[in-house]
DNA sequence: ATCTATTGATAAGT
DNA sequence: TACTTATCAATAGAT
């Protein structure tokens, strides 16, 4: 149908092909509305072009998954299903591991004791004198490492102290200074005042203490 | 195409129906056939008649599977990643759960300690003591229906040898009675030889420590 | 995109 | 169900 008939092989121009593409595209997605309408059909089209652009056609009374649930159960393929059950498989697997582990933390927490023999007790009571001895085991250390911690910090304080004393006789060193320094610019003075201008000068008494 | 042109709805003829939809569906299948082959693309197809007959075509360089695995990638719908996730999903919390048992199973046996607080190592300690006195306390009660069971055992067997004794009583009484009675006998023989036939018999002497 | 000559599909009839 | 055929629809190639 067109100006020639064409020979049904990849047609090798890509512009051709593209072409042609969007217009059997346009022609098949048709086709599958009309037959779906008409013969009350359910259809499924999907369309992936050689660049990778989908286009697709679904019944719109049903949906993709439901018509491939149907096509499975139909055909016997499996197209989700293998993976489903090795999932389910998985869960259930878990499920067990997950019971089994949720009756010997029970036994551990004393609980539900009844189910057991008088050896499996017994392993129990060895169990748990493991755990406590290991608890306390850790326990000590930690109070053991808490202590360390309270010496090693009081060494530090006593560190710090130290220190702070030291600056603290270096300060006074220095107010000692700071004094002579100031008693020998008064005695300067004084002499000043009695040399050629004979009038005095009361020294001014700097306020120390303002600063305390 | 054909005799008359037709409007696009529903078919009401059955018969009619289903034969045009064995003639669209050739077609459509054809023309799927076509679009995959001259312009190199990918098609799915699948349908439904209204009788439930399946009908499928797809691109032979690939599967339905394969398809539909890029349809949902291309699309971003979901056809069976749904349930896919959701029993995934419940794998995670699954482990997730599992991993947490795990680590508190690890903790009473008494391993990996060093990730407890000191609060934690506490709460885990009392935890095994009251799991401990609980197992004792099982142990006890083991021990004590134990012992209950011997003292009835030797109750009932005291009984049994109270009803012995009895037995062994009453069958002393009557060979003291045979014995009377054997020695009675005895006598009227005797006093019978005495009389008419002068004749005299040695009492036979029964062995009856043989049963001893 | 749009046009149109031509082939293809198919509705109705047999 | 299958074949026929008149007619409509699709589309190849050109613009």
């Amino acid at each position: 149908m067109g100006r020639g008939k064409i020979e049904i092989k990849r047609i090798e121009s890509s512009t051709n092909r593209q072409v042609t593409f969007t217009k059997r595209r346009t022609g098949i997605l048709k086709k599958a509305r009309e037959i779906s309408v008409l013969c009350d059909a359910k259809v499924s089209l999907v369309l992936f072009s050689s660049t990778g652009k989908m286009f697709e056609y679904c019944t719109p009374s049903t949906s993709l998954k439901d018509m491939l649930g149907e096509y499975q159960r139909t055909s016997g393929n499996k197209l989700w299903d293998a993976q489903h059950e090795h999932l389910s498989a998985e869960v259930g697997m878990m499920k067990k591991e997950n019971e089994n582990m949720r009756v010997q933390l029970r036994h551990l927490m004393g609980e539900d004791l009844n189910s057991l023999t008088a050896g499996e007790l017994n392993r129990l009571e060895d169990s748990l004198e493991v755990g406590i001895a290991s608890v306390r085991a850790k326990q000590m250390e930690h109070i053991h490492s808490r202590t360390q911690m309270l010496k090693s910090n009081k060494q530090i304080l006593e560190e710090q102290n130290k220190q702070l004393q030291y600056i603290m006789h270096q300060v006074d060193g220095n107010i000692t200074e700071l004094e002579q320094s100031y008693h020998h610019l008064q005695a300067e003075r004084d002499f000043a005042a009695q040399g050629p201008g004979a009038f005095r000068v009361q020294p001014i008494q700097p306020n120390l203490q303002q600063n305390k």
